[in-house]
Parts: structure tokens; sequence; C-alpha cells
DNA sequence: CCTTGACCTTCCCATGATGGGAACCCTTAT
DNA sequence: ATAAGGGTTCCCATCATGGGAAGGTCAAGG
């Protein structure tokens, strides 16, 4: 199997496998005589499971973490859940963070009204002036 | 002023205001005859203002379409409106999708023992073996 | 047999927003 | 005069990904 269709069946872009090559993430494959990668179904279930840990929110660098666990068959299961509890740690900070833009830019746009006028409570907060905070 | 001085005032890294005048965000300002930038209050405002869109979550680009509104006295505030709305959806729909990361990740988790075996429905996942979805 | 098109290879560049650090210049206080 | 603590520019790194150029390879068809 040539890299094109490792990705197929990976739905890992070419380049992309490349680069998780060239980083270490994944071992470099055999290669035909003229160079090409070949691949075989270990390294695409592999690139499937880097994908949806990607897929999952792990950085690249967790996912290299989850995979030597993988492969490690004397693994104790709580690592495993350790990186993934850390990880629903800093996606609910990321959210709550998101959230409060939300929440903020929400009343805001409630108060603009949004017409041909100028006036702008949007661009009020944004230069600091404190417009009434009661809706 | 001083950039450093400048920096206090507006709580944008003296790193960053170089870079906002690098790539026209902001105005180059005046220098001393020792080639030292010099900002006054304007300038700390308009870096203040930045300071807020950024913190807001407006990408640097929507921030200076903001800020060309902001200093367009005859602006129409629906255009300010309909960026912010535009930035809503947009951190709504990656609420969303860290939301849906971390619904998954605590189903898993929830199913992992954590304990010093080896088996993990966390790895199992992420391998595409489709345990049990039931929890 | 040779061309064509679809692959593959490596290498460099770009993104967005930020920080780090080097090498060097300026100012102020001791 | 010197040291400390500014400032200046310039380059590099991050993180994960894509774009594209220049060139090698392979399979199908005229």
């Amino acid at each position: 199997m040539n890299i094109g269709q490792a990705s197929n069946a990976s739905g890992v872009s070419a380049k992309m496998i490349r680069y998780y090559e060239s980083i270490g993430l994944i071992s470099p494959p055999l290669r035909t005589e003229s160079n090409y990668r070949v691949y075989g179904a270990d390294e695409v279930h592999t690139l499937r499971f880097v994908k949806r840990a990607r897929t999952l929110g792990f950085s690249v660098e967790e996912t290299a973490t989850l995979l030597g666990l993988w492969q490690d068959k004397t693994r104790a299961s709580a690592e495993v859940k350790d990186i993934a509890t850390a990880h629903i740690g800093a996606l609910e900070t990321k959210i709550a963070e998101l959230q409060s833009m939300v929440k903020t830019l929400k009343h805001l746009a409630h108060c603009c009204s949004g017409d041909d006028r100028p006036n702008c409570p949007i661009l009020d907060d944004l230069a600091g002036t404190p417009a009434n905070k009661g809706h």
C-alpha cells in the first residue's frame, strides 16, 4: 500500500503521515526500491489510532504517549485514564473561557441596535467606556 | 511614554505592540531622536481597545476591522453587530466541538477502571475496537 | 517505444499569535 | 566611568497543517 492509499484508509493526509513520521510519532515504514513508502494493515491501524486521538483533541505529544501505552501490553489503565482526565480538564477550562466570551458578547450584541446609526455599545465596551452593565 | 510604559498601561506586551505595528494593526508612533517609540494617551487607548477585543476572542484581523469602525464616526452599528454575531457563532461552534470531545472522553473515562490492570476502554476506543457503548 | 497523467519523493514556505533571546544602542543613577 | 535597566532590530520556535515547486516513478494506452 502506498501513502495515498494509507491516507485514504486512515483519514490522515499523506502530508501528515510524513510529518508524523518525521517527528517520530510513527515508525518509518519500509520502502520500495524506488523509495516509495509501503504501508500494511498494522500501520493503517496505528494511523487510525492517531487520527482518533487527534479528533478527541489530544495533542500530538499526548497521542505519542497514548500510542506507547497502547503498544505496552503491561500498562496500567490508570496511566491512560490520568491522561484522559487531564485532557478533559483542559478542554473544560477552554470551554469555560469561550463561554465567558460568548456571554459577554451576547450581552453586548443584545444591547446594540444594529441599525444605520453609529452609536454602538459593543465598541463602547471595547473602548473601555463602561456603559450600563445591567440589561 | 516609552513602549514599556505603554505596555504596562495597556496590558499589551512590548513584543506584541511592535508586532501589531509591524502588521499595520496600529500606526507607527513617533520616535525620539534616539529611535525610541513614543506613546501618548490616544495610543494607549487604542492598545487597550485591541487588548479587549483579543480578550473577547476576536482575531487580529477582526480587531483591525473593529478598530476601523471605532474610528469611523459615521459607521452603522449593524456592521459592528454583524462581526460580533459572526464571532459568537464561531465561538459556539468551537464550544460544541469541545463539548463533544468532553462527552466522549467522560464516557470512556467512566468506563475505565483506572487501576493497575492493562485493560482499557479508552485505548480500545482509540484503536477502533468498538466496546459496549451503553453505560 | 514513448507519452501522459497520476502518483511518489524531498524541501521550503505560510499560517496565527505569541514568546525567547542575541547583539547592540541609549539613558539614568551611582 | 560604569552598571543596570531600558530600548532597537532580527532571527528562531511554537503547534498542526496545507501549498507548491522540482523532480523521480509507474501504469495504461497510442
